[in-house]
DNA sequence: CCTATTCTTGACAATTTTTGTCAAGAATAT
DNA sequence: ATATTCTTGACAAAAATTGTCAAGAATAGG
């Protein structure tokens, strides 16, 4: 489980379009200065956001890239997918054969922990971490205690 | 936040541990035969799990190692954090200053994952996930459904 | 049509991390 | 004594990450 800066740029890049969601196209450069992000690394993320039909872009002056959906229908995990070829925590790509053939003693677990954090990550939209009132940050904790309250 | 095969190796490792928890000290080389892990990488795994205090170790023969406390006290969040370095999601290493000396847009985003997955790791013990009994693996999605049958 | 702008594509390179290895030494059981 | 096993430090190969660059194609505006 691999989530590296290109994942995170590629995600804070996303919010930024997300931010500026009535604006017309949105240029590398112009959000790179504005988010710190290298440019040209920038350059070489928005190929698999647009790929992956998250971005559109348009060349030319004036041209430059923006959301393809309003920003609440896009999700983090969609952005992550996008760049990220290594999420996977399982040692052997889910297919069970992670010791000598058969399952290792983690496997079950590594697939649970996969399965969090997608659901964190697909749970949550451009829209939602902006707006950052998005209580969706419950742990298992809190929904524990919540389960005995109405319990 | 980087799982990477140090931790798997640790994990398995320590759950071949649990598993013979009645027996004496196992030594390195019969453990990484049986779980198919190159012996002197886990040497220097082994290294890092017993300064944090969660093997014990005797040399001579009939050496090797144990666990220092039962399986079921033993999470396996606390073998993670001793061996690997990059568990944190934000850029910033929490200081929140990700982005020309403030927050990224993402900054809360990722604080949010890390207690998740901290949540995640510390919630399961060895004996947890040898048993696999444990019904801890519930997802967000899950709870939710939970919490409208019940609500 | 010309020009400046901006994306597009492919390839490349530096750096860092991960993964794995080795050898000399210390402790210990028999 | 001797074989076994951990201990420590350092080293090395391989892979991934991070970042860069240059040539080209599309386009808006004059």
């Amino acid at each position: 489980m691999h989530l590296t800066t290109k994942g995170k740029y590629a995600v804070t890049a996303a919010l930024d379009l997300a931010m500026h969601e009535n604006n017309d196209f949105i240029s590398i450069s112009d959000l790179a200065l504005r988010q710190s992000i290298p440019g040209p690394y920038l350059e070489q993320l928005f190929r698999n956001l647009r790929k992956a039909g998250i971005l559109i872009s348009h060349r030319g002056p004036g041209g430059g890239y923006k959301l393809s959906r309003p920003s609440n229908e896009i999700k983090i995990g969609e952005i992550i997918s996008a760049v990220e070829d290594r999420m996977d925590a399982t040692q052997c790509s889910g297919e069970g054969n992670c010791s000598a053939g058969s399952k290792c003693l983690a496997h079950n677990l590594w697939t649970d922990l996969n399965n969090q954090v997608q659901s964190f990550l697909m749970d949550r939209s451009l829209e939602d971490v902006l707006s950052d009132s998005n209580n969706k940050n419950l742990t298992l904790n809190n929904n524990k205690k919540l389960l005995i309250a109405t319990g």
